[in-house]
DNA sequence: CAAATTAATCGTAATATTGCAATATAATAA
DNA sequence: TTATTATATTGCAATATTACGATTAATTTG
């Protein structure tokens, strides 16, 4: 056991999940929101900026980049990274999408 | 090693990543929408629902109150689950607040 | 009271994630 | 070419998560 039964749940589920991920640790968080303040291309100073070996960093920007919601190009010896604009706007809209299905009439629909 | 380090991040950062987990999963995302979808106290119907072991759901099911997300009250034999209107608000607004941030004026900002 | 029902918890196995040192790779500089 | 610099990858240890059977706890029913 141990293995997320992916077959259980739609394709939908599956995504927003993944997508969530991306979230679900501090040091991915901090990446972004250091790369959404610069809204600029960053060469990796971020191993500096974090307090988490290189190699750690590293593979934290794959997985947001596997995830899709950053991107990198590479830049004589080092690498620039911003946010990936579509992506992002369609990370918001999984989000949103979720987010908008609560409707709360009375504050009195709940246990 | 295997260990977040949290106190290298700020109180948001971690909280945000925390909130995430509620949604990083398809089970967790499945039980939410249901609940959505519903707009309702449920019974915890959400066993026969999805695929999953009694266990394996209540397991989840304390996940998301943990996180704060989802209310249970007992009622009789069973209990009845909800979402917890004002944490989902709050939630709400975390992932309000870094998506937000992002702006792009021009498309040709990022590499 | 005993049986039935419902959900939480415990214990455990399997897999995933996190973190880092060491190494590899690739581009530039000397 | 040989350093140097910047980043990625590998291998591994520690911890976290996922899943479920078995058990427990609490309530209701007969």
């Amino acid at each position: 056991m141990g293995v997320t039964k992916s077959d259980l749940f739609t394709e939908e589920q599956n995504d927003l999940a993944n997508v969530a991920k991306a979230f679900a640790h501090p040091a991915r968080i901090a990446i972004i929101q250091y790369l959404l303040k610069s809204n600029a291309c960053i060469n990796g100073h971020l191993v500096s900026e974090l307090g988490l070996a290189q190699a750690t960093i590293s593979q934290h920007l794959r997985a947001l980049k596997d995830i899709g919601i950053i991107q990198g190009t590479i830049e004589g010896v080092s690498v620039s990274y911003c946010i990936n604009p579509t992506r992002w706007e369609e990370v918001k809209n999984l989000f949103s999408e979720i987010f908008e299905l609560y409707k709360n009439p009375n504050q009195q629909n709940c246990c």
